[in-house]
DNA sequence: CGTCCACGTCTAC
DNA sequence: TAGACCTGGACGG
């Protein structure tokens, strides 16, 4: 997805789109399996605030203090687009009509994204990395006798129980910055013994953030930005000159080609390096 | 034409 | 631990 960074870059652009304006109701594309959305507002404001991986829309009534929350997640695909009533983009799932002619767009090739009612965010999701940072690390600290923790630290850094907002981008550039870790080493045993990696889970979604999100194939930057400094920023992901290995979980893992050897023990034995764990 | 690949979950043997 | 869920771009024949 859009993993953390592009998240939180789109709860941004929702506020700067939706600001001031009242929304009249939310139409679904009908080719979505998703549910229908109806708004027991004559009129609302709209505001977006997200969690690692999750974006919470709150609509709030123009002319009382009731709220109601909506939950969504972004898939493989998912943004928001701005646009004339009627002048929708290609691909748009959930359209919030404002009331003087402008509409924004749940926008969703893939249609992996989702969207439900809610009262808090997903209890099954860790705290932010970013904008909760003791939580987090207490989370994981405070957890790591737990089976979640038995597999290589490259893999577990997509757990978004404890890493919500970490996706398959930013565990490569976390990881690819600290260049004493082995990535097919024991997650129980780095998190014990390198504080580093806590920082950079933090740092590196910031970053990328800064930089204005990944715009890579199917995610659009909502705000127009130069795409020469997150090309810097990737070292790592999607680089040619570095090893690449589909994980337990089927997703294309990059590393630096000097861990192939603690690969292979990963691969073939379908347990890790031994060495790995010493 | 076809096959492979993509920033992510889900659920069903 | 495979697939399923989706569209579309890149690349091969």
């Amino acid at each position: 997805m859009p993993e953390l960074a592009e998240l939180r870059l789109t709860a941004d652009y929702v506020n700067k789109s939706a600001n001031g304006l009242k929304f009249v109701n939310i139409k679904k594309n009908p080719v979505h399996k998703g549910k229908d959305i109806e708004v027991p507002f004559k009129f609302f404001r709209i505001s977006a605030e997200s969690r690692g991986k999750e974006l919470m829309l709150t609509l709030s009534d123009n002319d009382s203090s009731e709220k109601r929350h909506l939950l969504m997640t972004m898939g493989m695909s998912g943004h928001f687009a701005h646009t004339n009533t009627g002048g929708e983009k290609k691909h748009s799932h959930l359209m919030f009509a404002e009331k003087d002619g402008t509409t924004l767009s749940f926008v969703d090739v893939r249609r992996f994204g989702k969207w439900k009612w809610v009262d808090d965010w997903s209890p099954n999701r860790g705290p932010d990395p970013t904008t909760e940072y003791d939580a987090f690390t207490d989370n994981i600290i405070h957890n790591l006798d737990k089976a979640a923790f038995n597999h290589p630290i490259h893999t577990v850094l997509m757990n978004q129980s404890y890493f919500n907002g970490i996706g398959n981008y930013l565990r490569a550039e976390i990881l690819y910055r600290l260049p004493h870790i082995n990535p097919f080493a024991s997650a129980r045993d780095i998190l014990r013994r390198e504080p580093d990696i806590f920082v950079l889970c933090r740092d590196i979604p910031l970053q990328a953030y800064a930089l204005g999100g990944g715009q890579l194939k199917d995610w659009e930057s909502p705000f127009s930005t130069d795409p020469e400094p997150l090309r810097k920023f990737m070292r790592c992901y999607g680089n040619p000159n570095m090893s690449k290995r589909k994980d337990k979980n089927g997703r294309m893992f990059w590393y630096d080609s000097k861990w192939d050897e603690d690969a292979l023990w990963d691969h073939y034995s379908g347990l890790p390096n031994p060495s790995a764990y010493m």
